[in-house]
Parts: structure tokens; sequence; C-alpha cells
DNA sequence: TACATTTTTGAATGATCATTCAAAAATGTA
DNA sequence: TACATTTTTGAATGATCATTCAAAAATGTA
């Protein structure tokens, strides 16, 4: 017995292109304030087309929030993989960080919705829940192996340092949301080193 | 001439009391979420009364918004006062950040709207701004009082540490709403202090 | 008490929301 | 080529949105 023995039409657009928009949109104007008919428009799909392949608003947000934080995971590795040592690994996540948020010119979407959906939306908790635990976790790693090259103190907790860093950059975003003063979060930057001494 | 000489019928309701439950609505909700319903529900007036009183949506979520604000000042204002020293005062306001995050259950509406209006409301961002440059500015002169008391390290600048302060507030309310660990956050906070020294 | 004026009431308005659906178009396989 | 099946299309749906408005109720002053 064949499943799917006849095929008949394909789809005529690259789905994860098309996620690809839906994300942009949702990290620019968050999962609330972006309406359907927006998502059409930026899609370039009709409603059917959008329900058929994704299910809905709410699934089309939760797609989008997992594409948004695997290509964050990759930017931050790519910029830890050039470093010379796990501390400098560790400033580059940071520099990385505050450059994206001063050059894209929006909050990340994990920490936006974080705000927005954690207490009234279970699925979207339990999914920004998970890929902060993820970030925290990456950044854990480094410490441990920054501590072990005594780059970092030892006597400090590596999983309290990993999560205070995660802390900052949700305050590095709303600085730059209100102020836009890349120095002054570059100089915040250095204190939050300051406190892995 | 005297204008209002005749005055008729007065308001049934107090508008501090009536503002109050909107400001609730919407720290709990956010903005967007919020619908006029939910607003005639909790405040127990009609689309009328609120618009004659208030003048709308976006206008009532201002003046929610500084109550909110004007509120949490003199709550941290009120921690520092009982303080010994210029460096427990800002322990004092850190305390009390942690606390409210963690007994309030839903985060502060000044860093929750910074993420859902900085980018899309200019009234709302500038009101945001002014908002978090008070608290800021108030944590700056307590800082300087805790150098020249030699409580913290005189050679880093103290506007950034109170920034940091700010940045530090939003992470732990981030933090709460994910993962709710308290001694977490506690133990990220004597980071935040150890970047002072 | 009379009444000018304000407040309250809640239905009405027109826009927009997420979602559904039936018909038309397209196409892989037989 | 024939056609079963899928995709596309975009209008239709019913709910909800912020806001308006006209009528009823209330009341301070004369």
């Amino acid at each position: 017995m064949y499943l799917c023995s006849i095929m008949a039409r394909n789809k005529e657009f690259d789905i994860a292109e098309r996620l690809g928009k839906a994300k942009d949109l949702f990290w620019e104007k968050g999962y609330n304030a972006t309406s359907m008919h927006d998502l059409v428009d930026t899609m370039k799909l009709n409603p059917g087309s959008i329900y058929g392949t994704f299910g809905g608003k709410h699934q089309l947000f939760m797609e989008s929030l997992k594409m948004y934080c695997a290509q964050s995971l990759v930017h931050y590795e790519n910029a830890a993989t050039k470093a010379k040592s796990p501390l400098d690994a560790i400033k580059a996540i940071i520099q990385k960080a505050i450059e994206r948020a001063f050059t894209e010119d929006k909050a990340c979407l994990l920490v936006k919705s974080s705000f927005e959906l954690a207490k009234s939306d279970a699925e979207a908790h339990a999914l920004l829940k998970q890929e902060s635990a993820a970030l925290i976790s990456m950044l854990e790693k480094l410490i441990r192996l920054a501590q072990a090259a005594d780059e970092i103190n030892p006597n400090k907790d590596a999983k309290t340092m990993a999560t205070f860093i995660v802390v900052s950059f949700a305050g590095f975003w709303q600085m730059q949301l209100l102020f836009n003063d890349e120095t002054m979060v570059r100089n915040m930057s250095k204190l939050l080193l300051d406190s892995f001494r």
C-alpha cells in the first residue's frame, strides 16, 4: 500500500523562504500586532495557502520563533568559533549580540516574545524557556572552559554567570530601543565581564 | 466672566482609582492585548465615560504608564530611605526589584512596554525613555554617593553602573517570566554588585 | 422648584480580526 | 491524453476591535 502514490500539483513556493518572511514580520511587529492580512501581504501567499501549509497564525509564529532562535544560535556559534580562547569566545558572543542590536535595529524576538507571551501563552512559554535554556547552556560550557583555563573566576557559579550574560542581553536590547546609545551598551558589557573576575 | 459657572452633574467615580484599575490591566496583559471591552469590564465604566474622562485607549495607556512609573519610583525610594549607607540603598533597591518580580508575578510595565511599543509608538517611546532615564538618574546619584563613601569603585563611571542596574532588572524580569527561579536571580544580583568593585 | 448642563448608558458604527470554504487552476501519474 | 488529487484563489464568515452618539438620568445653581 502506497501513501501518496499520486502526487498531483506541487507547492509553487519555497516553504522555508516564506517562513523566513513571516519570521521577519513577527520579529519587527510582535505577535499580537501582526495581523493575518500583514502576513498575507508579506509572505505573498493567500490565507488558504498559509493555513494549508503552516496551520494558522499561532503555529506559524511558533515555527518563526524556532527559525529565529536557530539562526541566532548559529550567529553566536560562528562568532565563538573564530576566538582564540574560551574567554575570547564569550567576549565575541557579547560583541555579536551588541552588534546585532544596533545593526538590526529591532529587539531580539526571543526577548520581545518573552515579555509579550510568557504569561498568556503556555505553548510559547515552553518554547521560549527551552530556547533560552539552550543559549544559557552554550554559554555555560564556554564559561567552564574559561574557568579551567583560569580566564574566569573558578569560584563563581558557571550557570549563574551564563544566565547573567543572557540577562544582560535583554537589558542591552531595551537600552538600544530606548536610547540607541551603542557606546553606553559597550561600556556596560565591560562591567558584565568585570563581574566574572 | 465665569467659566463653569453652572456645574450640573458630577462624576460618580474616583478618577485615580479607576485609572489604577486600567493600569493593572495594561500591566497584566500589555497594550495590544488589552481591549476596550476588557477595560470597560475592569474599570466598571461605560465606553462613553472612559472616552469622556480619559480620551481613549492610547491616552488611557499613557496615563496608566505614568501612574505605574510614579508608584515604582516611590517603591524604590522607600526601600532606599531605610538604608544605612548609599551602597545599602542601592542593594535595597535591587532587592526590592527582585521581590517585586517574584511577588507581583508579572513583568515591570515599563520593560514590557519598551519591547512592545518603543519601535512603533513615538509617544510611548518618549515617555518610556523619560521614565527609564529618571530611574537611572536616581540610581546614578546613589552611586556617586557610594563612590564618595568609597563603597563603590570611584574609577568606574556612575552613569554606566546605574544603567547596568536597570539593564539587569530587565533581564531579571525576563528570567522570572521564563524560569521563575528566585534563587538564580538573587545570585545574579550578587554578580551585578561585584561588577561595581 | 425649574432647568441648563453634565454624566451615564449601552446600542450602533464601520473597520479589522483570524479563519473557512467552494470553485478554479494546475499537475504527476497512469 | 485523461483524471484524481492538490494547490491556489480570494470572497465569505462571524467575532471582535476602538470609537461614536443620541437618549435618559442626574444635579448644582438660580
